[in-house]
RNA sequence: GGGCGUUUAGCUCAGCUGGUUCAGAGCAUCUGCCUUACAAGCAGAGGGUCGGCGGUUCGAAUCCGUCAACGCCCACCA
């Protein structure tokens, strides 16, 4: 086979994806070994795949393959989510492209459109993760609102009604004028906001001028005729029509003449009550809050508490409504542009300040929400969180990194009432049906809520026509919930073979954005209906930024497009680059330099693949420096298979990635092959051959997970003959490494770190002298020479040493290093620089005797002497004695070679 | 306004329950090499008073206090 110098990914990546999918290689049914389950976090239907979807799920990759080498059934399970407000937003907005307007459709004629739009647009995503090399089995591959998942909400709502815990009720909610939507705490976004604070005038109602003047310390108004007034601070003028009251704080002194009194809402002319309550801060503006119960929760609750009426002027879509009585038609924001001109003409605005305050705006269509009283459906949360926030707690269910369980605590801790009503026609239809006479039934199918009306109207005359299912929709989470029992339809069908093999899953790896959305929501479902966690461990992402740190945004236009990246690096590539920057819970500055690196990398296997490949084969004697090398290359193989073992465990991916990054590049490609590399021309032996094809072949295999592509095409060459159609590296199983096996290898391992820096001291010979690599050298040892002989082999190659011998004097016209507390010489005859040598011998002679003189001082120390442990002064005993040695010895060369 | 987190080399980050794995890694930088797998490479090298101050201790990057900067989450101040 010949093979380019450099590696093309554009070639293979295509072609083993799809001998991936014609094996069913990422396939998986229930059977006797272990499984390993993770679901996917279902992107918008609608969607396209972005920079951190493709971190999402190259980690989820990465973790699934690795399980599946390990022997485990694994099994990844994709899928899409209707996002109902997202799609029906998109498609409203394709609609008005076509001069089509919502309203003018009906329900079912929306639906068509939006279901053509999914089935135009969705699943693309899904398409673009296999470019990626995402190992899911698509075969299993879901979406919220097909048919197993829609039965399961309708069954679940049916189920948490029928246990009262969801209710219906009339509450003040964040309403999207937008969307026409109400939406949950959670997809509200607060923002600061440089908007005005105007101060308005509230005349005393029935007040001639001829009021009392009060007592010290009231604050009292009064215009030219003496007529007495309030100032009540707003952000929110054009809401005075909705005002029903006025409240100041019963322990504020300034306002106390307002006590009992009744004052005029300007403009409007309504006379409104003086209220007193604590909750009014003194110091806020004038200590006056006017009381607007149906557009802002805080006034909702005095109302509530008050008996207050409460007056909604706004229509759904933010205009003004008849109840207004003013300004009716007119959108919000220019009211209140208007009002504020027509108070000032009218001589009761008194100021307008300049003011920063926070306004919430819509996750979704970014508008700004409007507290709004509506009828909606509500679940009931606090019971179904004690199980899910304690399982967090206590570790069932853990969370990488575990910062987020504080996050986690404290919202569940506080958890309200879930709103999982939307105005909206793209999702699943609440189940409820009501009747002619009043109330309503709950029920999963129309047939079921007939039978349940006439039991319950006792009407037996009833039909399907009488009943009138809720307009609304449920909010998408409310399906998003339920998804690793809604993918093994653990709902519909409960214990059935899939729900009880897969469930539990193992892995969840989401963005801690969803935390409260999603993870938790899940958790709760998860006992709720299977009484066990959903999923083991939670990995959180970070967030995908661009190398300044700045979000990847379309405006910016710094989101890199994935796809035309893994085109330029390839896959792997990509997949190293995001790797590397990306440990748990940090976000990952992108920098395609990382790309850069991984293609680089893939280079480097590549190419240490050609060198292997390229070499004669012959039937001769193993050289002893191959054996060493061998020898060697096996126990640092164990080690650092032992410690990506654990970074897995730890889930710390990113430095599981380096550990096999740089045992593939340093230790296998710069030292062990450089080890074995025959002479040019010359032929290797067949059993270092075989040995280093099998290492490679282990390397591979640790590399999978991360490259799955380039691993593959190099795992099908390593010997073509052998292969059969089917065979892939995905089948290999990775063995379980016991520290305990490889001790001896491992002390071998820690030994060959010292051959490496005498190899080291030998090339900065070369280098410093300027000694061409093909001139041998001899190099004497002065000391323990046991070490050095062991690979003795091994560095007279690597080093081009003509002989290696032990000395107990030191010879002259020498270079000279040390290791450890061996003296290490190599003879240079005239070639050396005797005041160069001498300036070096006389550093390291003052480093030296410096460091004696801090562990000396420690030494001499009584405290630390009586206090540390005896490990630790052996320690400092041992050092002492080794700067010694060295001193001498240093001292010794200084002497020679000033003779 | 509360809560959480971060601050270690130019950049991105490791450093668990204080002491030879203690000042590390990768990238970048610098020097020398087109050496017969790879210049997308090879062989070397430099670089940090571990955010500031104070404390505990024989000993602090590591524990405690405090200040500063940055980030995130939560919260109904009009």
């Amino acid at each position: 086979m010949e093979l380019a110098s450099k590696y093309n990914p554009a070639e293979v990546e295509g072609k083993w994806y799809q001998y991936w999918l014609d094996h069913k290689l990422f396939s998986s049914k229930p059977d006797g070994r272990e499984p390993y389950t993770i679901v996917i976090p279902p992107p918008n239907v609608t969607g396209v795949l972005h920079m951190g979807h493709m971190l999402n799920n190259t980690i989820q990759d990465i973790l699934v393959r690795r399980a599946r080498m390990k022997g485990k059934n694994a099994c990844w399970v994709p899928g899409t989510d209707h996002a109902s407000i997202a799609t029906e937003a998109k498609v409203v907005n394709k609609l008005a492209e076509q001069g089509i307007k919502k309203t003018d459709l009906t329900r079912e004629e929306f639906l068509k459109h939006a279901w053509a739009w999914t089935e135009e647009h969705g699943g693309i995503i899904l398409k673009q993760l296999r470019k990626l090399g995402a190992s899911c089995d698509w075969d299993r591959t879901a979406f919220t609102m097909d048919e197993e998942r829609s039965e399961s909400v309708l069954k679940v709502f049916v189920d948490l009604y029928n246990k009262g815990l969801i209710y219906r009720g009339v509450r003040m909610v964040n309403w999207d004028p937008k969307a026409l939507t109400a939406l949950s705490d959670e997809e509200v976004i607060y923002k600061e906001e440089h908007s005005k604070l105007y101060y308005l005038k509230y005349y005393v109602a029935e007040d001639d001028g001829t009021g009392e003047t009060g007592t010290e310390g009231e604050v009292i108004h009064r215009d030219a005729q003496g007529r007495r007034y309030a100032i009540v601070a707003t952000t929110r003028p054009e809401t005075i029509m909705g005002d029903t009251a006025m409240c100041i704080n019963p322990n504020d002194p300034k306002n106390r003449w307002l006590s009992g009194k009744k004052v005029i809402v300007p403009l409007v002319n309504r006379i409104i009550p003086v209220i007193e309550d604590e909750y009014v801060d003194i110091e806020f503006g004038t200590g006056c809050l006017k009381v607007t119960p149906a557009h802002d929760v805080n006034d909702y609750m005095l109302g509530e508490k008050y008996n207050l009426p409460s007056i909604d002027i706004f229509n759904d879509n933010g205009t003004l409504s008849q109840a207004a009585e003013l300004y009716v038609g007119m959108d919000r924001f220019d009211v209140r542009e208007q009002i504020e001109k027509d108070l000032m003409a009218a001589g009761l605005l008194e100021k307008v300040e300049a003011y920063t305050n926070k306004v919430g705006f819509s996750e979704r269509t970014n508008v700004a929400i409007e507290p709004k009283l509506s009828m909606q459906w509500f679940l009931k949360m606090e019971q179904i969180a004690k199980p899910a926030l304690e399982a967090v707690m206590t570790d069932d269910i853990k969370f990488y990194p575990a910062k987020y369980k504080n996050t986690y605590k404290h919202w569940m801790e506080n958890i309200k009432d879930w709103c999982i009503s939307r105005q909206l026609w793209w999702g699943h239809r609440i189940p409820a049906y009501f009747l002619p006479e009043g109330g309503y039934v709950v029920a999963e199918t129309p047939e079921k809520a007939l039978e349940l009306a006439k039991e319950k109207t006792g009407n037996g005359a009833l039909t399907l026509n009488d009943l009138r299912q809720d307009e609304d929709c449920l909010d998408t989470w409310f399906s998003s919930w339920l998804w690793p029992i809604s993918l093994f339809n653990g709902i519909n069908n409960p214990g059935n073979e899939e729900i009880n093999y897969y469930y539990p899953t193992s892995d969840l790896v989401t963005a801690p954005d969803i935390i409260f959305f999603w993870v938790a929501r899940m958790i709760m479902a998860g006992y709720e209906y299977e009484g066990k966690m959903p999923f083991k461990n939670v990995y959180f992402t970070g967030i995908v930024r661009d190398k300044l740190g700045r979000k990847m945004s379309k405006s910016l236009g710094n989101s890199p497009d994935p796809l035309e990246l893994i085109e330029r690096f390839g896959a792997d590539g990509v997949r190293m680059g995001m790797m590397l920057a990306a440990p748990a819970g940090n976000d990952i500055l992108f920098d395609e330099a990382l790309c850069e690196q991984g293609r680089n990398f893939n280079n480097k296997i590549w190419n240490a693949f050609r060198l292997i490949k390229g070499w004669e084969v012959a039937d001769i004697p193993q050289p002893k420096y191959a054996e060493q090398a061998i020898n060697w290359f096996t126990g640092m193989l164990d080690k650092v298979s032992i410690e990506i073992e654990d970074l897995f465990a730890k889930y710390r991916l990113s430095e599981a990635l380096m550990a096999v990054y740089k045992l593939f590049w340093d230790e296998f490609s710069s030292w062990y092959l450089e080890m074995i590399k025959p002479a040019y021309g010359q032929p290797i032996d067949k059993a270092t051959y075989l040995r280093t094809l099998n290492f490679f072949e282990v390397l591979l295999e640790q590399l999978h997970p991360f490259m799955p592509f380039i691993t593959e095409e190099l795992w099908q060459h390593i010997d073509d003959t052998q292969k059969k159609d089917g065979d892939s590296i995905m089948k290999i199983q990775l063995p379980s490494f016991n520290a305990d096996l490889y001790k001896q290898n491992l002390a071998d391992v820690e030994l060959f770190e010292q051959i490496k820096e005498i190899i080291t001291g030998i090339r900065n010979v070369r280098t410093q002298k300027n000694i061409a690599q093909k001139e041998a050298l001899d190099l004497q040892v002065m000391g323990d020479s046991r070490k050095v002989i062991m690979y003795e082999d091994v560095v007279k190659k690597l080093c081009n040493l003509s002989s290696i011998e032990t000395v107990t004097e030191k010879p002259e016209g020498a270079a000279s290093f040390m290791v450890g507390t061996t003296e290490y010489f190599i003879p240079l005859g005239g070639m050396i620089n005797v005041e160069e040598e001498l300036a070096k011998l006389e550093a390291d002679l003052k480093y030296q005797e410096g460091f004696l003189q801090s562990v000396l001082k420690k030494l001499s120390n009584e405290k630390f002497v009586g206090k540390a442990p005896a490990h630790v002064i052996e320690m400092e005993r041992k050092k002492q004695a080794d700067a010694e040695s060295k001193i001498i010895s240093l001292k010794e060369n200084i002497a020679a070679l000033k003779k």
